[in-house]
DNA sequence: CATGCGCCGTAACGTACGGTACGGTACGTG
DNA sequence: CACGTACCGTACCGTACGTTACGGCGCATG
């Protein structure tokens, strides 16, 4: 709703109106983390110094301004999609476990935190699909981005599965748990560094019993 | 911080006025259902047809009825315990079956996604610990209740792992998945009776494969 | 029958916030 | 230098909603 001013806004090229841009959605960012409740208009005009109108002409609405930060944080976030070589038992361990540790660290982060929020909040109230963008950009995405590590892995005998995404939600499920609810749920859970490696381990372990075709015919099903 | 409204309602027993909460509550998760926008301290009033002033006198403000409508809510799910007789693979497969089954129609239900909704909201908000009793009545409860469960079919010999928790969440992981953050966040996920009975019987059997004693040796720790 | 209490329905109040309008300033362009 | 453009800061408007106040009714009690 609000791409039109944006895309007017990037055919001007000789300003940095683009990188102002970002400073006023990193305000949003900021605010954000810092307890949902002060996200109001009035307030990231303030922190980010620019004026509501600005505010309006650049992003339309409140529900712009939203969309457009949750894909700007989006943007911030892509990192390492599996690069193929050759794949053996310790190549894909490390793959699993890195895709774990990113994963954790993206669900306990106060930014991802928040706007998990107030994407579920407006998924309550039906309007705008804030919810479907986070999801594309959160749990949709990471999916599309390990499949091809799982499936290089299945070609290369390492895996047994049949269904590539059924797979993927079992990982899913090994490395999230209850995590990601209990820290929207307001549940204080700590997650350092020295947490994330060792579920990220876990999980992996975990899902190789199930899905590892290492001497172990006992995988049924995805 | 309404229960002494409660209590003095509670204590004057001539009159139904505990029913008449209950209808109460009851307006509040229908209205919760249909939208969490719509629910407003007017609509609630409306639709029970009572008068404000009877909800703020019984519930003290907005979050005491809420607080009061989720512990409702919780109140009427509670089923179900682990009622200990002999146990073998059988009956320990058909209690994990049945918890994952119970536990997929709560996260699945309209009532449940709602609740959780603005739990999360008021998490965001930092006011309040509604979140905390939903987690209380939720997770931490089902936790609970699986627990005696699992203990007695380690005991039995028939489950291997060191920490229950851990292994109550694997649990969790491998049933829940990614269904209620996409439930959440609004994705239109069926779950119909088929797919829940068909999703605890796969989480029931990757649950046995990697902490089943049967055979299997490979159960590392929790 | 008179009294009082609890509750319904509704009006009213205060505030918070999304959205808009406007004056003032800096800067690039003719 | 005059002009237009983009933007900041702020005042303002309308509305939604939580909360309170009030008038009226039904009922239970003495």
């Amino acid at each position: 709703m609000s791409s039109t001013v944006q895309d007017e806004a990037e055919t001007r090229p000789g300003r940095d109106s683009s990188a102002r841009r970002g400073e006023v959605l990193d305000a949003v960012l900021d605010l954000l983390a810092e307890g949902a409740d002060g996200l109001t208009m009035s307030a990231v005009a303030r922190r980010a110094s620019c004026s509501k109108e600005t505010l309006y002409k650049w992003f339309g609405d409140r529900d712009g301004l939203l969309t457009a930060t949750v894909q700007w944080q989006a943007s911030k976030v892509r990192a390492g999609a599996y690069e193929n070589g050759r794949l053996d038992g310790l190549a894909l361990r490390a793959g699993l476990e890195a895709y774990a540790v990113t994963w954790l660290k993206v669900i306990s982060s106060r930014t991802s935190i928040a706007l998990n929020r107030v994407a579920i909040g407006h998924a309550a109230s039906g309007r705008s699909n804030l919810g479907r963008i986070v999801l594309a950009n959160g749990r949709f995405a990471i999916g599309e981005r390990l499949k091809p590590l799982l499936e290089a892995a299945r070609d290369a005998g390492l895996l047994a599965f049949d269904d590539t995404e059924a797979a993927f939600r079992t990982f899913f499920g090994l490395v999230a748990r209850d995590v990601q609810i209990r820290l929207l749920l307001g549940d204080k859970i700590r997650m350092s560094e020295g947490d994330i490696a060792e579920d990220a381990r876990r999980a992996t372990e975990q899902f190789l019993a199930l899905h590892g075709a290492r001497k172990s015919p006992a995988n049924r099903r995805a």
